[in-house]
DNA sequence: TATTGTTATACTCTATAACTATA
DNA sequence: TATAGTTATAGAGTATAACAATA
């Protein structure tokens, strides 16, 4: 069990062994999905923390303190992050006129904005297909399962909230 | 919605938003569980790629090239990856006396081992620690839908059958 | 003096191309 | 000639420490 193996899990093939126990069917699922999310980041010649970027960007334009927070990395990563994003002409550094003359905000080019949407639409796309083998009554009580997971830890560890899609793990 | 952010879609805190809806559901649960694996990793020093390293050798004991599959990297990655864990006495490059003289098969060391043990069983506590949540009813059934859901994947994927645990996507 | 962001430096992780040594 | 693995090289991603500019 556990395993920090991702397709691992699923032992003889169509087997009759339909229950991986929740440790294995949350790390495996897990698995499932990030696999998702980098393919499609990797259509568009992304890593998975630079679609997280885009995706952080699609509702705001933060500083980069802010901006690492939001991503969990240090500053400095953040800087090079964005110098990348930048030199691509995803994203550029504006400087508000009034306020923190040291501040600068990040915020997304058009190109950026346009391949943020995509990935956006991509996302649901890929993952509701995944979903969609389950008939519906299943899916939707699957989704209350696993909001309530999600919602019930964001309390406990006082997960900030933001009200913006497309930002993935590290 | 598609989130390509983790924590994110917490949306207001508190509030009678139970449902995130499918796609944010999965996509948000895959970086919690994710995250989940990279501070237990991390709390070994170990960065998650080492500690899936570690979790497919655990009950074998692959060629260069198998590894490489297993893990899903070029043969170089998995070169300089056996390398790192190797400096650090986690595995060993052992030479099988007869059959191809070229192969190179890895292997845990003590110590390796003992930390993929470590590893697994510290990622079974801690993922069933945020299930615990769940009433058992609720908990048994997300176990079987989510199982479904991998399960049917791996079998539209051809998703190769190890019977194996602990490796994580990458 | 404290804070914002960048620079300098170092490692891990990853890939492609070229190479060595068997087969 | 083909295969197993390593070496060479390059670049992304990450971190810590030191620094410049502004508060």
């Amino acid at each position: 069990m556990s395993s920090l193996n991702p397709s691992q899990a699923t032992a003889r093939r169509s087997s009759r062994l339909t229950d991986l126990g929740i440790v294995d069917a949350l790390v495996q699922t897990s698995f499932l999905v990030q696999e998702m999310l980098d393919d499609i980041a990797a259509e568009h010649e992304l890593s998975i923390i630079q679609a997280r970027l885009l995706g952080v960007l699609r509702d705001r334009e933060p500083r980069m303190a802010h901006l690492a927070q939001l991503l969990g990395l240090s500053k400095q990563s953040t800087t090079g992050l964005v110098n990348r994003a930048e030199r691509r002409g995803l994203v550029r550094r504006v400087s508000i006129p009034v306020g923190d003359e040291r501040a600068v905000h990040v915020s997304l080019t058009d190109e950026g904005r346009r391949i943020a949407e995509l990935l956006a639409a991509q996302v649901s796309m890929r993952v509701a297909t995944v979903a969609a083998d389950l008939p519906e009554t299943n899916r939707s009580r699957l989704s209350m399962l696993l909001s309530q997971l999600v919602l019930r830890d964001a309390d406990q560890h006082g997960t900030d909230l933001d009200p913006q899609p497309m930002r993935p793990t590290r």
